[in-house]
DNA sequence: CCCTAATCTTGACAACGCTAAGATAATAAT
DNA sequence: ATTATTATCTTAGCGTTGTCAAGATTAGGG
């Protein structure tokens, strides 16, 4: 007979912690995002969760997996658009997502993860791989002359995405800070990546 | 007569703070910059640090302005320099300055910073003058047709900008690991902003 | 039914940001 | 020169955090 109130073996508690970690990121940030405050939402003890986790970072890379995941999933629904409307909406698919979860991709291309080699080996994959889809998709982009390619497709790869990933980060830090201008710097982008 | 170990009135202990704590930040990265840590590096009780700033974002907020009008120094230094082999400079310059400060860096355009306006209202001066330099530059080598001029001198100063930027912040969150390819990608970065 | 391994709890430690109350020193006013 | 004012620094302490060690509880295989 199963005691109601007994915390032992919660279930599956790493999958339970990692979901209200996102939730509780997005919902009040980065800061208030503690084990501790973890552990009392998820009605389990302060130390808990460290029998899924080594560290805290641990559990910040598995937010981050979520992250690529769920980011990948948008991205490839774009899957039958082509040429410059591909790119179009890749950009504003990306911004998109970024923005409508500000903490996350914060985390997802982040110091706290990334410093001192200090992600997760699984993160490393997932992260690579994404990294690798925007490559391919960077060649598709050359072999149609849409995008630069008088460069290695690498390079184009490389300081596209920088050019991407920077946007975003100048909007989510809030140097952009008007976001009436998100559409037409999107724009912009565009033009002067296919120019 | 001064009593030689008397720690009252320090003489200007709010530079002495910022300096130690840009040297601290560098050597040791963000996570070891503490106000505690910093009161005993100056040889100080740990509760004066607050006698000249309000908060710890506060303090962090001055390192960052530090870092801008060093910025801005090696900068302006390109002046005499003209046309493609100025972006060119200036665009070493930049990432440069990046790389060597890191931490500083990070600081200077990130979150920690600037979420919630949390920036002082001094910095927000500081960088918003050094965002209008760019906007010139930008507005010049538009009108030598080194830089698209088809589009408001704002946009491309904003995704150019971006680009610079968020390669930076690739390079230093250790994401484009490859130091050797810094060149490289700023080379890349200049031909597709030019091109 | 017991044993092992997995899982969770309690209790504690050091470090952190920050505050309140009081001590000390420089400065200005008398 | 003495006093009052103000700026500056200290000591003591609160609440929070990440993390660990030791022990309690339970699930599942022999």
């Amino acid at each position: 007979m199963k005691a109601l109130k007994s915390h032992y073996h919660h279930g599956d508690l790493r999958a339970t912690l990692v979901e209200a970690a996102v939730r509780l990121l997005e919902t009040e940030g980065i800061d208030a995002l503690s084990i501790r405050r973890l552990a009392e939402l998820t009605g389990v003890s302060r130390a808990a969760p460290y029998h899924h986790f080594q560290d805290k970072r641990e559990l910040l890379c598995a937010i981050a997996e979520a992250g690529f995941v769920q980011q990948e999933a948008t991205l490839t629904a774009l899957e039958d658009l082509q040429g410059r409307e591909r790119i179009e909406q890749f950009v504003h698919t990306y911004v998109s997502f970024a923005t409508q979860h500000r903490e996350q991709y914060d985390l997802m291309y982040g110091r706290e993860i990334w410093k001192n080699s200090g992600a997760t080996t699984s993160l490393e994959v997932v992260a690579k791989q994404c990294f690798k889809r925007w490559l391919s998709e960077v060649t598709a982009l050359q072999a149609q002359s849409i995008l630069n390619n008088n460069l290695p497709a690498v390079r184009v790869a490389q300081v596209s995405w920088a050019a991407l990933h920077g946007l975003c980060r100048l909007i989510n830090d809030g140097i952009y800070a008007d976001d009436a201008d998100i559409e037409a710097m999107e724009a912009s982008l565009v033009a002067m990546l296919v120019s």
